[in-house]
DNA sequence: CGATGAATTGAGAAGTATCAACCTGGGTGG
DNA sequence: CCACCCAGGTTGATACTTCTCAATTCATCG
């Protein structure tokens, strides 16, 4: 592994807490993997055989079932993965797909983490603090699907890209929009009627440019709310 | 407190593993309170000031947004709840209101429960693993909501009840069918049309009671899949 | 025995999915 | 270099699911 690899791991919130000698354990464990644009990573009800750690590229998570299939998040680096299944050493809910060409992930085997998980309780204490910002960011996503139409989820998903990407209030789409149709629950079609629907809140749309024309607009259409849209909350 | 409740709570598997010392401080400062139906207990976007453990009826947690209101989850005793938001010591993110008249909860202080976790780690291990399955489990709701139709989820409910509910394949709905209905994201309208579908797969209802005549036909149109639907996975 | 709230039923509207046709830009191979 | 192909995206027509509103029945409780 690069020793540029294995910092952006160290910097994480999930091994900062580590000891240093543990967390050289882990390291030397795992390895480095690459990956093109559309690798299934893992398979829904595979067991874990490790901890994965995204540091370049996007992922989709996603799942199948009376041939739907449905997008439940996607990743941006850098960050842990399948932490949960790894500590329950359950099966996987979720299948994981790279969106981006040379997708970098750190592989550490789940019988390594699990065992410095025992004996480092700075490594305890941020598996549960991670481990509550996904149950969190997750009850969110939740009430994001029950309580909105899919054009308000749209709406306020554009919001927060453009509050993430600098004041200018334009900002490039992070994947292919059928990628985040899925994300928000919807077909591609209709994120397309949608986004042209949005015209009327100042939305303008050029190809993956999406310009927030009138912010005051957009938010008195979205009506965010910091219990869904928060994600430091 | 009386003897009976503190067992009930030393029993759940987040405090089996507690030193008795700490687990006796948290006793100590914690307390019980019983409640009518209808109370919410905790509103959506207050700070947590108790970890909170359900002892005896029943309790929906419900987020509300836009004039409308979504059943999130329903717990069952004996089960603590509001753990993540105790452990971020951020927001709640839903509100909780008792479904059954004299809702027993133990109230034990939040400064508490942060204190003994980061001295007991017995604790801090069950934390973990009681946080890692409140994740997935909320990943199968996701699932449930995105991959599946009103009428599947209610009958896929009604499969999972039944046969918890040992198997002569009868039961009595355990609230009311509006809550269920709120649980399984439809109106009240839609479950009474679902149920009245259902009959074509063998199901009959009567008031409270739902009987599942032919299992087979029932599983036939359900589809269960355990990545879903069972609990313990 | 009336009052209240839950449950059901029906009719209509809204939201979303599906299917098909078409456009368009980028890449490929002749 | 250009014609072609192809995948992603858009647009339109239609069907299906779910919501909403209204009216009715039913059981429970003071």
């Amino acid at each position: 592994m690069r020793r540029e690899d294995s910092e952006i791991v160290r910097e994480l919130p999930l091994f900062r807490g580590v000891e240093l000698e543990n967390f050289r354990t882990l390291i030397a464990a795992g390895y480095v993997q690459r990956f093109p644009t559309g690798t299934v990573l893992i398979h829904e009800g595979e067991r874990p055989d490790f901890l994965h750690v995204l540091v370049d590229g996007q992922i989709a998570f996603f799942a199948s079932h009376n041939d739907r299939e449905a997008t439940v998040s996607i990743l941006t680096p850098p960050a842990a993965f399948i932490l949960a299944a790894v500590i329950v050493d359950g099966p996987y809910l979720k299948s994981a797909r790279t969106l981006s060409s040379s997708t970098t992930v750190v592989l550490i085997p789940a019988g390594a983490v699990r065992e410095v998980f025992e004996r480092d309780t700075g490594f305890a204490r941020a598996t549960v603090a991670e481990l509550a910002c996904r149950y969190r960011t997750i009850v969110k996503e939740l009430k994001n699907v029950r309580l909105r139409s899919s054009s308000e989820r749209l709406a306020n998903w554009i919001l927060t890209q453009a509050s993430q990407s600098g004041g200018c209030g334009t900002f490039r789409l992070p994947f292919e929009k059928r990628a985040l149709a899925s994300r928000l629950g919807m077909r591609p079609e209709n994120l397309s009627r949608a986004l042209a629907e949005l015209a009327e809140a100042g939305v303008t749309v050029d190809g993956p440019m999406i310009r927030v024309g009138d912010a005051a607009k957009l938010i008195a259409f979205s009506k965010p709310n910091p219990l869904i849209d928060d994600p430091t909350s």
